[in-house]
DNA sequence: GTAAGTAGGTACCATTTGGTAACTAAAGGG
DNA sequence: CCCTTTAGTTACCAAATGGTACCTACTTAC
């Protein structure tokens, strides 16, 4: 994006694809629906392979949407606790129907080859 | 990504995800359902500010995933028109749940603030 | 004193992504 | 001959994204 030209920014589903979409955001969304609230360290140890730098940011976006609450508690060492909100249980419901297609797919044989990069393709 | 961290590759969610919120995928998808199917630069002139590079990438990605079919004409000069498959069609039930979800946030006064650098900042 | 854990923040770096401009071949119009 | 159209491709460049490593302030354990 250089200057005036705003795309299809008015476009909530498009913000709402672009929030979901970063990398382990839904990860993270099924982490804390199935384990129930979490705290931070447990979540980066939850998610092997996320670095801290990467989850601050999500759940601060994630915050930021309303679809997670953060609990400070100001302990020594503090305990931060996360999880989701009602609205997130909103998208949940969704989010099962992309999964149910999705599945359905690739229970078809569907293979995904976007010409995006393979992210498993290690020897 | 660098060497053996498969991340959460295996999840059919993730990699639809992944398709869909590419820039101006969805608004590929959009048009074309709206509008029939349409030629390459009908497409380019019906989506503001897209290139003819991540077009033609967007489409190969999505005809691969088997949401658009690719109809080539060896007339001179070429005639290749882009539609949406049966599979896209089964997507769009999905789309519009997520868009009603999206809505109904905006309507409750939802603002994506979610830490992304804002597209329509211009000024 | 040293190590570990808590919840991140920061600097730096590589990769990915997307945009611009120029180019292609083959035909038609002036 | 020159310009236009079609459907892209290519080279180049800037920005966004995400990873690693190191830092904080504070306490407990050894």
């Amino acid at each position: 994006m250089k200057d005036g030209v705003p795309a299809h920014s008015g476009c909530a589903v498009e913000q709402v694809l672009r929030l979901l979409s970063g990398r382990w955001t839904l990860y993270i969304l099924w982490r804390l629906q199935d384990m129930g609230p979490q705290r931070f360290n447990a979540l980066v140890r939850l998610i092997p392979g996320v670095s801290p730098k990467v989850l601050t940011e999500r759940l601060k976006a994630l915050e930021n949407a309303g679809l997670v609450s953060r609990h400070y508690e100001p302990t020594v060492p503090p305990q931060v606790t996360y999880s989701l909100t009602d609205r997130a249980v909103e998208l949940r419901a969704t989010l099962d129907q992309i999964a149910g297609v999705s599945r359905s797919w690739v229970a078809e044989g569907w293979r995904m080859d976007t010409g995006f990069p393979d992210p498993a393709k290690d020897g």
